[in-house]
DNA sequence: ATGACTTATACGATAAGA
């Protein structure tokens, strides 16, 4: 008689860049203990891991690990769940920027990226950009044929398609539209991930992220750039995605608000 | 309009974000 599977499972899952968790740290702590999601993937945390908030969170009910530094990028998975065999890096190869973290949390792979921003087309930035996304469709192709269903999350940095950007003319070709971002998410797709706001509202216009100045946010002038994508066990047992557009009207808000996923149970 | 806002670093101005 073979052994019984583990049934995966999270309820709820969240990917938040905060733009400093220094600032956003009481936000953070709000929108968590009112909103209760199992996991909860963080970007752009700009701190060294000495000064990561530890503490604050298992007050809350929450463990954690993380990968940063000063200034720029980082990452942290919060858990109500205990997190197994956490991950750094997606290869051999070291990298100076904390954009990667990954962990086994209910029996499934919980990957949190914080893609290159990339700057321009003709920047060395986006060349870095690409090699990074190309790094990571390889690992995502590795971890696929293990045991364990994958939870993909986190600041993507590309607009998945004009339904998804507030100005296709102005953007077109343009960093976050262009077709070479656009091929490497296709990259991921075809590696057998699904991006679940997407599968369960084909046609709906929300975004995630709004630029600080010009009022844009007023305007609704913004970009979803912050994804959530499943293997498929996980997209099957999708049930619904939440942008909290709410989150960006609080006082000293992050540029991005938070997106949840609600699974079956 | 190479802007506009916010952050870190550091205490003024610059780099970076998206």
């Amino acid at each position: 008689m073979e052994p019984e599977k583990t049934v995966p499972h999270l309820g709820k899952a969240t990917t938040w860049n905060v733009n400093s968790l220094k600032v956003r740290l009481p936000q953070v702590l709000e929108w968590l203990s009112r909103e209760k999601p199992d996991v909860a993937c963080l970007q752009e945390t700009k701190m060294p891991d000495a000064q990561f908030p530890h503490q604050a969170f298992r007050d809350i009910g929450y463990d954690a690990v993380w990968a940063g530094q000063p200034t720029y990028n980082g990452v942290a998975i919060l858990s109500r769940s205990p997190i197994e065999i956490p991950q750094t890096s997606m290869d051999d190869h070291p990298d100076d920027h904390k954009r990667f973290l990954s962990a086994r949390i209910g029996g499934v792979r919980v990957v949190n990226v914080y893609v290159p921003n990339g700057q321009d087309l003709d920047s060395p930035k986006f060349s870095y950009k690409l090699e990074w996304l190309e790094r990571l469709a390889r690992y995502l192709g590795s971890i696929r044929s293990g045991p364990d269903p994958v939870l993909l999350m986190g600041d993507f940095n590309i607009v998945p398609d004009d339904l998804d950007t507030w100005d296709p003319q102005g953007s077109k070709d343009q960093i976050f539209h262009s077709p070479p971002e656009r091929k490497a998410l296709a990259a991921i797709f075809g590696e057998g991930f699904s991006d679940l706001y997407r599968v369960l509202y084909p046609d709906r216009q929300e975004f995630s992220w709004w630029d600080y100045r010009m009022g844009n946010f007023h305007r609704n002038r913004g970009l979803r750039i912050d994804l959530i994508l499943s293997t498929p066990t996980l997209t099957g047992a999708c049930r619904e995605v939440v942008i909290d557009r709410q989150a960006r009207k609080h006082e000293r808000p992050s540029d991005h608000v938070p997106v949840t996923v609600v699974f079956s149970a």
